[in-house]
DNA sequence: GTCTATATACAGATAGAC
DNA sequence: GTCTATCTGTATATAGAC
């Protein structure tokens, strides 16, 4: 591995976890086996660093279409959650940094703050239209407002996240929290 | 306000929003209007500032007996609710400060950590005590696992205080996503 | 108790050899 | 491209006058 890579490697764990005023440069050059000197040839100054890091680890940010609309529509909300939780799983570190950088008023360029939060309400605006999809079918209770419920079922599964990332070891597991989500907010509404 | 006060009160803010290692003490004494020394006189180190500091805001960190048990059994989950509710809402600033600790390698002792934990786990126990009261006298729906159920409607009410805290703006507000959860989350469970 | 002045360490950043 | 040596600012912390 080249070690521009190798740099950005490790100033992307070392932020991550300490954030962007706790990680020095020379704590940067130590663990990748460079000199300071090295690390300004190749992003030019601190924040450059930070952008190149914020850019790589946002890369596998996306939704993937192809993923989505191949299920019959109840259970669409379901594998949209499934989705969600699969996603956060994969992508626990970088999910971690992200959320503490929207607590922090810390160092956040607000173009990768703005393309993770539109991708948030894009995903939400997909259970939303899926929920409407079942009550138009007839098969989800037409009781409900799809946009608010869409919200709910989002914001459930951030807390369990965040009850996940906090590293509270007792009972609840989050698979065990996301199917209790599943039957109180999904199956409880289906039409029998 | 005495000095050492003003200092406390100073460094509360600024750590509560930039964090520990963003918060240099010379700023603390500038806001503050005292002497970086004076600081050092009273504290001794930054780091005894800083618990001081924690102490100071987690001394509201507690729960009220007086507030919960007076209502009928079935409606005594939704008053949980509100109560949480309210805390957070009173508390923001500490709340966000804490929950960022419990997501950042940064400085936490243990102590203070395991402390908010506790409380979090007692209040779960609360709402799960209540549900099972409620399956007990016959006005919620006994087919629930109490314990599970109580650990996702706090996973909830966790993902609703992210979704303010992290400032989206659009459609759904937090009071109407409890409004959402209490519906779906307990009147939905009521026995007809 | 509160201040000014200072010691010491380490941060981000540059110069220049190879 | 990669290094060592160094500059400059600012951080925590101390000394000592009042």
């Amino acid at each position: 591995m080249d070690a521009r890579t190798k740099i950005l490697e490790t100033a992307t764990r070392l932020f991550a976890t300490h954030g962007y005023d706790s990680t020095s440069l020379s704590l940067v050059a130590k663990d990748a086996s460079v000199s300071k000197a090295l690390i300004f040839w190749h992003f030019e100054n601190k924040e450059n660093l930070y952008e190149a890091v914020l850019a790589r680890t946002i890369e596998p940010y996306r939704i993937e279409p192809e993923r989505i609309a191949d299920k019959s529509v109840p259970d669409q909300v379901e594998h949209l959650i499934d989705l969600y939780y699969g996603f956060i799983t994969e992508n626990v570190h970088s999910v971690r940094f992200f959320l503490s950088l929207f607590l922090r008023d810390d160092k956040r360029p607000d173009d990768f703050f703005t393309r993770v939060l539109d991708l948030y309400k894009h995903y939400r605006e997909l259970v939303a239209g899926a929920l409407r999809a079942g009550q138009q079918s007839g098969t989800l209770s037409a009781e409900i407002d799809a946009e608010a419920h869409a919200a709910l079922i989002l914001s459930s599964l951030n807390g369990i996240l965040v009850q996940a990332l906090t590293g509270e070891q007792d009972t609840a597991s989050p698979e065990r929290l996301v199917r209790e989500l599943k039957a109180s907010l999904v199956d409880r509404l289906r039409v029998q």
